[in-house]
DNA sequence: CGGCGACTTGAATACTATCAACGTCGGTGG
DNA sequence: CCACCGACGTTGATAGTATTCAAGTCGCCG
């Protein structure tokens, strides 16, 4: 079943929506390159129904994939089945990075709601960043902010309590809507407590039962998969285990001085020394 | 002494080393541009010695780094000073990229060793992948590789146990070490336990207990920071937590398959005679 | 030698997972 | 139309694992 599965992108819904160069910018949130409109390339739109996957595990890499619309999971399995879920990439999203490496996807995507998705050779991918540099550089720069994004959730599953997770998924959640013009106050899960609890390293009767306390503490209103955040402030500065105990020598001076300015343009300093 | 820090990279210890392209190609495991030779480009080194910072958070980026020799330690810092580790970088690897998208660095690089690193200025990096297109696709390539390894980081931090996740950090660290030519059965720890245990989402306490455990058990032999791993099979295949409960539908298909043949490697028993 | 940082080890505590039962919703078929 | 069913969600009791707190050792550098 697997095995045909990630063909069917290709004729499934025949695309009846294509998109230009300049669109497909804006989407991204990149600059579109100047000296547009002559050559014209279009990208054809691909539609998949909820449950269809967008690509699979070992797939050969050839696309990437920008979401137009639609809500989608991505996530590796490993040695004993179970799923791993990685990200809940929505519109403005760039899928498939992954496979560049091996030239064979590393993850799998799985739409969450029927979406719109539009298609990315990668061959028309590189050969864009050859012919604009603005656009070399949007590229990698769209590559560099998915690794700082996995960055900050590394840090965020290996140094947070599961009510600072959960707190942290929320809004971090709400301000994706509200960036796309959606209500970032009040809005509705797509993914299951399953999988949310895989996204955070918990297990599902953990999240609920923190919804449920955050519900009774008046932070958030939850009805299923109905949300709506009551005191945004209040979760994003919620914190439980990080007890500022473990730091390093060198961390402690660096944090002494922060402690003057805190202004972002810190610069370093090099030998610890002694 | 810490005021004027990081611009030191420029003049500190002027690198009385540089390397061409093909050089920093071998180094980083790409198919170096067969017409080389030609413009020669020359990329200078400079040497950090042990406490030193390459980079730090909130500095402007302008140019990427490649080990060439050393030990080093990328962190986060989180709003109350903690520091939180992502990765050991060593020879062959690339530091800086999560510079690209704001143009500030989001993590700090630290030697854990006298190093020497070559700089790569990024317009450089970038002009270079305009020139010749093998080498843009081993550019994304190397960054998609750092994409799945941060990816499969993620899956580890959350699913696996402390016991498993020190395994896996002492296999990996091995796998490396024989990559560069050194023995990966024996070898030193550059870094401290609480620096691995950060990395792992441990305290330094449960990475000590684990080590003593599996010193115990005879899995490894542990002298303070000298390791030698005696049993890697063992190691590779130990798991606590993962009892295949948590799957979705689709996924039972799948394990289905691999119950077959995979199986065998649930084993942990041999933990629990001491 | 004194002191500090790294490491180890031992309790006691706390958090999260596990197991289990029940409630809800939506779809299907009798 | 209603009963049944399965997937999802909630909640409680219990068990386990990892953290926290607390000594105490070792090695190194001033």
């Amino acid at each position: 079943m697997a095995s045909h599965g990630n063909q069917e992108a290709g004729w499934r819904c025949h695309g009846n929506l294509w998109s230009n160069l300049r669109e497909v910018c804006d989407l991204l949130h990149i600059p579109a390159p100047a000296v547009s409109a002559d050559e014209e390339v279009l990208f054809q739109h691909v539609r998949f129904k909820a449950g269809q996957r967008i690509h699979t595990i070992g797939q050969n890499f050839d696309t990437l994939y920008i979401v137009n619309s639609g809500f989608l999971k991505t996530v590796l399995i490993d040695e004993y089945g179970n799923e791993q879920v990685l990200s809940f990439p929505m519109k403005g999203d760039l899928l498939g990075i992954d496979g560049i490496h091996s030239l064979h996807h590393a993850s799998e995507a799985v739409a969450l709601s029927d979406c719109d998705i539009i298609l990315m050779p990668y061959k028309t991918f590189a050969a864009l960043g050859r012919s604009y540099a603005e656009l070399e550089h949007a590229m990698f720069s769209v590559m560099s902010r998915e690794l700082v994004r996995e960055q900050s959730m590394i840090g965020m599953l290996s140094a947070l309590s599961a009510e600072a997770k959960v707190a942290r998924f929320l809004t971090n959640l709400g301000e994706r809507f509200s960036q796309l013009g959606y209500s970032g106050k009040s809005f509705n899960l797509r993914m299951t407590r399953h999988e949310i609890g895989s996204y955070l390293g918990l297990t599902l009767e953990t999240v609920s039962r923190t919804l449920s306390a955050f519900n009774e503490m008046g932070l958030i209103s939850v009805d299923q998969r109905e949300i709506s955040l009551l005191d945004t402030n209040a979760l994003k500065t919620l914190r439980r285990l990080p007890p500022a105990k473990a730091r390093s020598k060198v961390t402690d001076k660096v944090s002494a001085l922060v402690g003057k300015k805190l202004l972002p343009t810190w610069n370093a300093e090099a030998a610890v020394a002694a």
